[in-house]
DNA sequence: ATTAGGG
DNA sequence: CCCTAAT
């Protein structure tokens, strides 16, 4: 059963770390005799496996070094080559390194181990699945054969075979943790099941992915894979449905039109695969999914059989074995058979954007592309989430993005790798204890300190004369903390800036920041801060920001020449439109904070006008039409 | 390392 | 505020 994790290391082909690292053939992956095939599954609180959520395998996928370990997945399921890279996953801690210094089990050992932890701390495991057995579950056969079903070890978060002796204890406090944050997840209502199938109907003839918007991308996702997802990612959208589609892993990221089933490339290349090779594949899978009326994906009920059914899995599956079923790769149809070389980038931004539209009734411009990309838009038609049975199942969704139950730690909102890093601290911070729990605990710390701080800032806001409360504003809540006493508000700002010049990392890093490396916590801007900005602006003139900040910003460490860049737009923003809506509305908005003073925005009207007679001056247009947003920003900082 | 711009 | 590209 190996339930755990990378409990099979070994079979994990160790790559050496060639010297030449990187250049050499990047796009190349290495092909091991043996690939791995793992199902990512999350851990119930109540035991039960879950399929992870295609975000949850985002972030795996974002954990592997592309060059030291390929992973392709599909949906729930994923394969893994090579090994994890080791400065990857250890990055100078060495404690488990030397812990397991076993001479051949070596890295792998290691490495799977922190991957384990890395996985955890997404809230995901990985289940070795052989792929017969996946592909049964898939086609849910087992719903119709019982018991005779497979028994998938059930990762009752047993210990890794490999951290034996040493770790027993803590590994269970890990694992209770860990058991922990699934529930919580779980009670986000996010884990479901859909009973949708795949229609391929939907998604026949020429479809420009590339012009679809994130609506549409899900709808044909649907389509294609027959349940929903939650993922926001265009880019990761297009290629999981090109992949599928064209029943190939080589998609490429920049082009997603696909015709007949074949990926249409800007080159025009034909390519290897014809299209009656992608349509027996669609064949396939169609067959594969009428078989059973259920969803590729394990219901809950299986799963929750797989789990209770302790003991190992037996008798061999049966076959159903793809005629396609190469020698050197494990895969099924739906987890197509190519290495893909996962995107780089993740524009994740837009997505919360269409979303939040979405959210407020008005998705105005989801069909807007028009009817170049036929198909899809005419089959918006809900649908059930029913069982066979009838039974009604749950939707999966996770937990994460939606409007369910915020996960604390997991932030994907923005920077798309960033976990990267954070696993990196955080493992190396507690490299030998439960680095999951700790992270959970962490994170939550983060929250609830971010929180207390908020409010301790109001408060203060409300008791001091704008002026000096202003500072302490400045300072931020970090002084707060340190009981800085109200009275001494000068010296206090002082103290504060003094600070803050050593520490690089104030507030901004919060205690725990490690857990999440949060972005930077939003500074409001204070009138003192505007007017030095500006001051600047008018003695150096817009650009020298890099002067103005070393100047007039030397003690704000976290005002870097950017965010005076940014500020000064802003501000430039806010004074064309002052001048274009008549003033006069200064109480037409219901702001928390009090707007810029008018006569610093006419300050900066004015240099602005003086500096573009100087300089070429871009598009005044762009800077007041686009966004009131970004005013919005701006004046709701200092109060 | 800085800037300019777009998101 | 973040991210990139260009410098």
């Amino acid at each position: 059963m190996e339930p755990l994790a990378l409990a099979e290391a070994e079979q994990l082909v160790e790559r050496p770390l060639d010297a030449n690292n990187g250049s050499a053939a990047p796009s190349s992956p290495k092909h091991i005799a043996n690939p791995v095939v793992y199902q990512l599954v999350r851990v119930e609180g109540d035991g039960r496996l879950v399929p992870a959520t295609d975000d949850e395998v985002m972030e795996v996928e974002d954990m592997v070094d592309d060059d030291k370990c390929q992973i392709s997945s599909v949906a729930d399921t994923v394969q893994i080559e090579g090994s994890i890279s080791n400065e990857e996953l250890s990055h100078g801690s060495s404690d488990l390194k030397d812990s397991e210094g076993g001479p051949q089990s070596g890295n792998s050992k290691v490495n799977s181990q922190k991957f384990n932890a890395r996985l955890e701390y997404i809230g995901v495991m990985l289940e070795k699945v052989k792929k017969e057995e996946r592909l049964r579950l898939s086609v849910g056969e087992r719903r119709h054969k019982g018991e005779n079903s497979s028994q998938k070890a059930v990762p009752q978060l047993s210990p890794p075979a490999n951290d034996s002796s040493t770790n027993q204890s803590e590994t269970s406090g890990k694992c209770l943790k860990f058991s922990d944050r699934a529930a919580i997840a779980k009670s986000s209502s996010s884990v479901t099941f859909i009973s949708s199938k795949p229609d391929f109907s939907k998604i026949k003839g020429e479809i420009c992915l590339d012009n679809l918007s994130i609506k549409e991308l899900h709808e044909t996702f649907r389509a294609t894979f027959g349940r929903e997802t939650t993922v926001k990612d265009k880019l990761w959208l297009k290629r999981r449905i090109a992949m599928a589609l064209t029943n190939s892993c080589d998609v490429p990221t920049t082009s997603f039109t696909i015709i007949n089933n074949t990926l249409v490339k800007n080159v025009s290349e034909e390519e290897e695969c014809g299209m009656q090779q992608s349509e027996e594949a669609i064949k396939v899978d169609e067959k594969i999914n009428s078989s059973c009326e259920d969803s590729p994906i394990i219901s809950l009920d299986d799963q929750h059989r797989d789990v209770s059914s302790s003991g190992k899995r037996e008798r061999e599956p049966e076959e159903h074995e793809l005629k396609n079923e190469s020698p050197h790769t494990e895969i099924t149809e739906q987890t197509a058979a190519k290495r893909v070389r996962k995107p780089t980038r993740r524009y994740i931004e837009e997505l919360s954007e269409t979303d939040t539209r979405e959210l407020n009734g008005r998705s105005v411009l989801a069909v807007k592309t028009g009817g170049h990309c036929q198909s899809l838009r005419s089959h918006d038609q809900p649908f059930q989430n029913i069982g066979l049975d009838g039974t009604t199942v749950v939707t999966r969704e996770d937990s994460f993005g939606g409007s369910g139950v915020q996960v604390p730690f997991v932030s994907r909102v923005r920077g798309g790798r960033r976990p990267r890093k954070n696993f990196v601290s955080l493992l190396n911070c507690h490299p030998s204890g439960s680095v999951a729990a700790e992270l959970i605990t962490k994170a939550l710390e983060v929250c609830v300190s971010q929180q207390e701080s908020e409010n301790v800032e109001i408060a203060v806001k409300d008791t001091l004369p704008s002026e000096q409360h202003e500072q302490l504003v400045n300072s931020e809540t970090e002084e707060m903390v340190n009981s800085c006493s109200r009275q001494q508000l000068q010296s206090a700002e002082l103290k504060n800036l003094g600070s803050r010049g050593n520490d690089s990392d104030d507030v901004t890093m919060e205690p725990s920041a490690k857990g999440a490396e949060r972005r930077k916590h939003h500074r409001a801007w204070s009138l003192s801060e505007v007017t030095k900005l500006v001051e600047g602006v008018s003695r150096y003139g817009a650009g020298k920001w890099s002067e103005i900040k070393r100047v007039a910003f030397a003690p704000y460490s976290y005002r870097t020449s950017v965010d005076l860049k940014d500020k000064w737009r802003n501000l430039l923003r806010a004074s064309f439109a002052l001048t274009l809506a008549d003033k006069g509305d200064k109480n037409l908005r219901k702001q928390a904070v009090a707007p810029i003073p008018t006569p610093i925005l006419l300050r900066v009207r004015e240099l602005a006008e003086k500096h573009s007679q100087t300089t070429p001056h871009p598009s005044i247009s762009k800077l007041v039409s686009p966004s009131a947003r970004t005013v919005e920003d701006d004046r709701s900082g200092y109060l």
